[in-house]
DNA sequence: CTGCATCCTGTAGGGGCTACAGGAGCAAGA
DNA sequence: TCTTGCTCCTGTAGCCCCTACAGGATGCAG
């Protein structure tokens, strides 16, 4: 993880403070280490930064809500699955489109032609 | 298409600066049209600006080099993939995880669960 | 004690818009 | 003619999530 990005999360508040060595440095303890990798997994997984502090924050409360945490998951899940739809179709017309410069023997580029024609689907 | 977006457009010399009215408004003509169309499509199909931008220059060049413009949307494909495939990976992981929510008898959730712990992937 | 790596702060930039604020033009209705 | 309300104008700032500097201070090995 970069370090920019580190303090980067600190600035936005993601990341606690951290104390400060006598040179003025900054001295990271286990909590951040935790923290980091907490925040980095969500990442991965497409978690924008306030769905991750929402779930820092149901992380951190006692009685450990599972159902608000399913919620808040259920509802990221929807939108990758949105966009895996959305790619998709890219996916395919692009792919018809680029085959179809294969054995292209006309003046016209397929692909350019879809970009000017009027229907895209 | 949102009128900013269109300015934002001729800002950024995605379109030609059109001719004004007396009043000062722009009088755009079938060429912005054109070109406008062309950038919607090409946006849609997840091409970025500066893609675009080649692609414009591309379609207004006498010799239509379909080489080029194949090599444009194929390695633009290959991105696409490369975004489909980090994608479903994450669809599957989110979903097996929020499933084990669904009967969840025990204290620990298992969104948080897999979120704490170290291994992702 | 000298290099040199690492850290520090602060600011600016990226992509692709979007959202104002504060003003001017313009067409239709009273 | 005048008002009303809609669009358009310019310019700037914000969104998300970092990343990349500049210009300085600190820390550690040799």
């Amino acid at each position: 993880m970069h370090i920019e990005t580190i303090r980067y999360y600190e600035k936005i508040k993601m990341l606690p403070v951290p104390p400060r060595t006598q040179g003025g440095r900054r001295a990271y303890g286990p909590e951040h280490t935790r923290t980091l990798s907490f925040i980095r997994r969500s990442r991965e997984l497409g978690f924008t930064l306030d769905e991750i502090r929402a779930l820092i924050g149901l992380n951190a409360s006692k009685n450990t809500s599972c159902a608000e945490v399913q919620e808040l998951a259920s509802s990221h899940l929807e939108s990758v699955r949105a966009k895996l739809s959305d790619l998709t179709r890219l996916e395919r017309i692009l792919a018809q489109t680029v085959m179809q410069c294969a054995g292209n023997l006309s003046s016209v580029c397929p692909v350019l032609d879809m970009l000017n024609s009027e229907r895209v689907a």
